[in-house]
DNA sequence: GTAGGGTTAG
């Protein structure tokens, strides 16, 4: 009897170590009776193959059934929490730890410190740490690998320096978290000492090394250790091939990418990536097509290049059409998937579609994550749905940069000029360092509620208080707001002061004939829609500016023959429209266009609405 | 018969 149960669990074994999970389950869910080993085995296997949610809802099943769990089960379980990065549910079997009395196992302790700086919580982790009498190599690894994690540097360093012995592995996770964290000097520095020391580099350094070269751009650096790594032997390591071509990939040289990439006797996943990515950030999506339909095997983060390839280039439809694709393959969006989507998703304002997808990032862990999140905030905003945006921004996790700007955004866009100036008092109050993004937001909300005094605070401190300088864009949210309040001359001094040819730049002369239309100032109208056409030639902005410009004073002649003039220079408008989503329809409204089919309700419907607008008494 | 660390790509 024993010993077929020692038989069917190494069988289980093998196979689910051999990736054949499908065939182990069967043999497992056969069984009559299952010991903690039964579990411990099968619970390994999906854990292994990064299985996680399987892995933590067997560990559910184990502890309802009557087995007992033991460090193995815990070390297994704790390691689905820590590679899906679920804090939450890695507390959870933190505290069965503890229940269980497994508190002073040494390999449970390790998966503890693991499992706490994957999941980015250093200060736990450490905690664990203070707690344990019997530390080895891996409690030292895995507590300092906690700190560079979660960039606490100087924390990182302490650890460094206090360990009994510096294994490689050590000196490769503080060079890679340095690269990370784009101290790239440090890195460097780092290198150099360990090259003094005993250990020697192997293909994880050198993949650290370039990362961060990657990471702060520096092309010449990564070009030198390019060398240093033929000349030391590790250049065909997979590892130190992937980071070489993603560094010539990201840095621009898509030729030399190439290179790297045909000459690669090993074609892994990372490298096809690496080059489908790149064409996506040329802009030549044909190429990332091709080279992606001739992928072999297509993994998530191949899919997820596409859709937000796809997406950021302004094809939403195309992207979630490889959405779906992704999903009929089986294959499981994860956190940056569900970001790319949201981001399709807000480009093409489809809201319903929108919530689904929260729905499924929530069901999957994936709702509270910062990518996610920050894809919510926005898609709700330009969804036109404020209140959604505001609670999917308060159930991020950890709130980043982008996070806070995504919310000043979405206030700004409703017009909610308080509310998002508050979420820039949170900011600063966060310690978050703001961007340029930032006080685009800030001016756009300035200049559409009419704060103008706010404006010139916020437009002086940005190069005052936080050390950025001004671009075009921020000139004319500063033009478009003087403009707007009625401030011409104001406005205008301001675009001449800041631009940097001589002429003022082509975004602020549209802010200023904007201006010039709303409050009619024909004359110094027609004056800079003359100067736009001369900045923009191939846009039609200037003639149709102009033409608005006319109309709003009733100079219908001049406003035609604007017109007319645009036409023979052979540029195009593209009508603005409306649009509605109805029962997963699209439904989309263009001025003049009169063949909807319920255009007379519509017309109907619209009278009403614009009846009882006019007369608020009226009901 | 089961277990613990770093690894590149979106």
């Amino acid at each position: 009897m024993n010993s077929s149960l020692f038989q069917i669990t190494s069988k289980i074994a093998a196979l689910a170590r051999s990736g054949c999970f499908v065939q182990a389950r069967k043999l497992f869910d056969g069984m009559s009776y299952r010991d903690t080993v039964a579990w411990n085995s099968m619970l390994a296997g999906y854990s292994q193959l990064g299985l996680h949610q399987e892995a933590l809802s067997l560990f559910h099943q184990m502890r309802i059934s009557n087995a007992k769990p033991d460090p193995f089960t815990f070390t297994a379980a704790l390691s689905a929490c820590a590679d899906s990065g679920s804090l939450l549910n890695g507390t959870k079997v933190h505290a069965l730890v503890i229940v269980s009395g497994y508190q002073s196992s040494l390999a449970v302790n390790n998966s503890l410190i693991d499992m706490y700086g994957k999941c980015l919580n250093a200060f736990s982790a450490g905690e664990v740490f203070q707690a344990m009498d019997d530390t080895n190599e891996v409690t030292w690894c895995s507590l300092l690998f906690a700190y560079a994690n979660s960039g606490q540097f100087n924390a990182a360093r302490e650890i460094f320096n206090l360990m009994p012995r510096k294994v490689d592995i050590a000196w490769n996770t503080m060079i890679a978290g340095l690269g990370r964290c784009g101290e790239i000097e440090l890195c460097l520095d780092m290198f150099k000492k360990m090259l003094q020391s005993l250990c020697e580099p192997d293909q994880w350094t050198y993949s650290a090394l370039i990362s961060a070269c990657t990471e702060s751009s520096e092309l010449l650096c990564g070009c030198v250790l390019h060398s240093v790594i033929i000349k030391s032997g590790w250049s065909s390591a997979v590892e130190a091939k992937n980071s070489i071509l993603s560094l010539y990939a990201k840095l621009g040289s898509l030729s030399d990418a190439m290179k790297i990439f045909e000459s690669t006797g090993i074609l892994t996943q990372v490298s096809w990536n690496a080059i489908i990515d790149a064409h996506m950030k040329g802009g030549n999506l044909h190429e990332a097509f091709h080279m992606f339909q001739c992928l072999p095997e297509k993994n998530t983060v191949s899919w997820t290049s596409m859709i937000s390839g796809y997406a950021k280039n302004g094809y939403g439809e195309e992207a979630l059409s490889f959405f779906a694709g992704m999903v009929s393959s089986h294959l499981l969006p994860d956190d940056f998937t569900f970001g790319s989507v949201l981001h399709a998703c807000s480009n093409l304002a489809i809201l319903g579609y929108g919530r689904m997808i929260h729905g499924s990032a929530f069901r999957r862990g994936f709702s509270t994550y910062v990518y996610v999140g920050n894809g919510l905030v926005n898609m709700y905003a330009k969804c036109g749905d404020l209140d959604g945006s505001i609670l999917a921004f308060s159930d991020i996790y950890e709130k980043d940069l982008v996070s806070f700007n995504a919310m000043l955004f979405a206030f700004g866009l409703h017009g909610k000029a308080k509310q998002a100036l508050q979420v820039y008092e949170d900011m600063i109050a966060s310690g978050t360092k703001p961007d340029k993004m930032t006080f685009i937001g800030l001016l756009m909300t300035c200049s559409h509620s009419g704060l103008i005094e706010d404006g010139h605070v916020f437009f002086e401190s940005m190069r005052s208080a936080h050390g950025l300088s001004y671009e075009a864009d921020h000139v004319a949210c500063m033009v478009d707001m003087l403009g707007r309040g009625g401030y011409l001359t104001e406005a205008r001094e301001l675009a001449n002061k800041y631009s940097k040819t001589g002429y003022i730049e082509a975004n602020s002369c549209e802010a200023l004939l904007g201006a010039c239309s709303a409050h009619s100032e024909v004359e110094t109208g027609t004056f800079l829609g003359e100067e736009l056409k001369v900045l923009e030639p191939d846009k039609e902005m200037s003639y149709v500016l102009q033409s608005n410009l006319y109309c709003a004073r009733g100079l219908w002649k001049e406003a035609a023959m604007v017109r007319k003039a645009m036409i023979d220079e052979g540029l195009k408008k593209m009508p603005g429209c409306s649009w509605i989503e109805v029962r997963d329809k699209v439904t989309s409204f263009v001025a003049g266009n009169h063949f909807h089919p319920h255009m007379e309700e519509l017309c109907k419907i619209i009278y009403f609405l614009d009846f009882e607008m006019r007369n608020p008494c009226f009901l």
